[in-house]
DNA sequence: CTAATTCATAACTCATTGGTTATTGATTTG
DNA sequence: CAAATCAATAACCAATGAGTTATGAATTAG
């Protein structure tokens, strides 16, 4: 049972599929097909980055004729923001842990 | 060659990894016996983990006797927050093409 | 000095995963 | 209808990586 910070991670490590999710980040809905032109790899495997950035929440597809398209869902990264302040927030309470028990020590 | 991003990201990705992250920005300075005993693998796995957690410039060590102390260097995250915000920033960014867009079409 | 402790490294195993080619189902197009 | 196009899936392969046990080097303790 993998949590959200897991596949998040997990999934953005890829830098072919964090080059696809960039794009649509950047440029907007796109076909697999001009994803495909773009990213160095075979359309299957564009396919299948498609489907782990699907499970993972940061993509969103829609059917139309034979051509899918899919767009980013950039709110699926708020869990990574609140992850990393969270990380930086408790380096910052250990050094108020620090200034505190320093002021504490000057009494 | 692979950047910072996938560094960090891959650095990350592992579970058990990341809990030692999140243990040495939750508690602070840690030796690697400390860090063994609740991470539910052996020892060497440990010094593997904290092995890459350096390289991705996460942790510094302080060698001291037969100890060696890890602490978290969340200065390292800043890219993440960064790469992060700058997807959301893209998302935000087309809707203000779009807006404007929208607007210029009324006219 | 010897024994114990701490951590890193080596050597290995097994599972995961990112890539490939081949194929198929579904839709357009001629 | 026949041919072409689009994307997903299947089957397979090779590389990576996280774990293990065994060992060694350095330090501390008895």
């Amino acid at each position: 049972m993998p949590n959200t910070f897991d596949v998040l991670f997990k999934t953005l490590a890829d830098p072919t599929r964090r080059a696809i999710f960039e794009r649509l980040c950047r440029d907007g809905e796109q076909t697999v097909a001009a994803l495909t032109a773009q990213a160095g790899v075979s359309q299957p495997a564009v396919s299948k980055h498609l489907g782990v950035l699907k499970q993972a929440g940061l993509v969103l597809d829609r059917q139309s004729g034979r051509q899918t398209h899919y767009r980013s869902q950039p709110a699926a990264l708020a869990p990574l923001l609140d992850w990393t302040s969270q990380m930086a927030g408790f380096w910052e309470s250990r050094f108020d842990d620090l200034e505190q028990l320093l002021k504490r020590m000057d009494n």
